[in-house]
RNA sequence: GGCGGCAUAGCCAAGUGGUAAGGCAGAGGUCUGCAAAACCUUUACCACCGGUUCAAAUCCGGUUGCCGCCUCCA
């Protein structure tokens, strides 16, 4: 069964096919950074960072590039305003990034490259494009001219008559036509600058994710991956830009998730309307928050509130409870010798339909109902008067398993051991139930309950969790 | 104006030609000293109108509503 991915390029989902069999290189569009990420930020990073474990998971090794814009106006301005250097303002926000994305479980990219780093390859690109009658420059710009690129709108479906129409152009800009961009920006009197064939300045958006593709994965890669607003002007010019230069196609596969919205619009850094990851994730379990965007197709939006949140808090406890009944009840399994072939059954049959749902264009969404299934099975097979460790190991390890690909963790630190006080209350309340002093009993259980401690009684014995 | 997307139960959300997955919330039941957890049962004129077809949520045309890109944005 082979993958399948809609790819914005044709619009249709296409089998997959890596340049290289066994290995796949992808290409995502990483943050600017000049402030904290918001959660449409984290949307990218959690979708693509399952696309990514899926693939390691099929077996390919996975070349997974995500950059870091550290240089462009709203950085410069945010420098000044905050009367501190560029670099220390951008060194903030990547750490601030990486930390907020490993919290949700976002495994670290194979090359994290910032434009700063990448200035020699830049200018090259941009020499190569000018030698090539591509670009030109006028007075310390150098700006690509779309017209001379045949394919320019393949992506974005549009045609260059229409593009123009929507175009414009700036005060104090010097471009042969409205549609063209800048691939080198010259430098203000006290701006932050590097040197170039066409004087101090610093390079345009678009140019450095075709040159730090180029430079880490080769001109044509397998994957190139962003928001849905990057369609169009950036991916479309990348585009452009590479494929000007290199003569040969930039991405074979083009994904683009769709938008986190809030009160159903767009969440954004220019609306005001954002609710920042960190902010969420200190107040929230982070893998509720990666299990929410999950549960919905990455191409379609997702609309934000503290009650979708709630809800799918609650869904994914389903899961984590189911896991940890199991847990609780290996103590009392045996290895008794009884045909447990059709249990075994179920649970690779779950691991069948939930590799067939992310072959689907990693149709999370479906993916997760197969976890849901799969702790539904669990659960029929804890109400069985005896049980199995090997199958409950079995039900134990395919949870985690699928789990992973997703990229949700089960916090088991929760296991450690309770302190002396807790564990003599719940000894008395045992003693006080066996005496049948309920009242005791519940007062002991209520007591533990204030303390985030919530008392189950299973025929096994009692349970625990925190609340 | 150009291009594109979406509309499925109280809520969320899969499904893109064969008669509506799953989860949350709710209701009833089983189990339990009571709870909890779990299990069982239960909830859909698929926005509207027309067309194609033996058959449409699914394809085509139209209508309405919402959203996005075309300008920095994931």
């Amino acid at each position: 069964m082979t993958i399948q991915i809609y790819n914005t390029l044709t619009r249709q989902k296409e089998n997959f096919k890596s340049l290289e069999p066994n290995k796949v290189m992808m290409y995502v569009c990483g943050p600017t950074v000049y402030n904290y990420i918001h959660i449409g930020n984290a949307r990218p990073a959690i979708v693509f960072d399952s696309v990514r474990r899926y693939l390691e998971y099929k077996g390919y090794q996975v070349d997974y590039v995500l950059n870091f814009t550290d240089v462009d106006d709203k950085i410069i301005a945010e420098a000044k305003k905050q009367n501190d250097t560029v670099q220390n303002l951008t060194n903030r926000f990547i750490d601030a990034y990486l930390q907020d994305v490993e919290t949700l479980g976002v495994k670290k990219a194979t090359h994290h490259p910032r434009v700063t780093d990448t200035m020699d390859e830049i200018i090259e690109f941009i020499k190569g494009l000018v030698d090539k009658g591509y670009a030109y420059s006028v007075d310390g710009d150098v700006y690509f001219k779309p017209r001379k690129f045949e394919d320019y709108g393949k992506l974005s479906a549009q045609s260059i008559e229409e593009l123009r129409s929507g175009a414009r152009i700036q005060i104090g800009e010097k471009k042969e036509d409205p549609l063209d961009f800048a691939l080198w920006k010259k430098a203000k009197a006290d701006e932050i600058a590097w040197d170039s064939p066409w004087g101090k300045g610093r390079p345009g958006w678009h140019i450095e994710c075709s040159a730090m593709a180029k430079k880490y994965l080769g001109e044509t890669i397998d994957i190139h991956a962003g928001g849905q607003d990057l369609t169009f002007p950036h991916h479309e010019n990348e585009i452009a830009q590479s494929e000007a230069l290199n003569e040969k196609p930039f991405a074979n596969y083009w994904m683009h998730n769709g938008y986190m919205n809030i009160d159903n619009e767009k969440m954004s850094k220019s609306l005001n309307n954002f609710v920042l990851t960190k902010d969420l994730i200190a107040n929230h379990d982070p893998m509720v928050l990666r299990f929410f965007m999950l549960s919905v197709h990455y191409r379609n939006p997702i609309n934000f509130t503290a009650s979708l949140l709630e809800s799918a808090k609650n869904s994914f406890n389903r899961i984590k409870t189911s896991y940890q009944n199991l847990e609780h009840r290996k103590a009392t399994s045996m290895d008794i010798e009884i045909d447990n072939s059709k249990w075994y059954e179920k649970i690779n049959h779950h691991q069948t339909d939930f590799e067939a749902a992310m072959n689907d264009d990693f149709n999370t969404a479906n993916a997760i109902t197969v976890l849901f299934d799969l702790a539904k099975d669990a659960n029929l097979y804890l109400e069985e008067k005896q049980t199995n460790s090997e199958v409950i190991a079995s039900f134990q390890d395919m949870l985690k398993k699928l789990l992973d690909v997703l990229g949700i963790t089960l916090d088991e630190t929760k296991e450690a051991l309770l302190d002396e006080e807790i564990d003599d209350l719940i000894m008395e309340r045992n003693e006080a139930r066996e005496a049948k002093n309920f009242e005791r009993a519940d007062e002991i259980r209520d007591l533990l309950q204030e303390k985030n401690i919530i008392l189950e009684d299973t025929h096994q014995g009692v349970r625990w969790k925190r609340g």
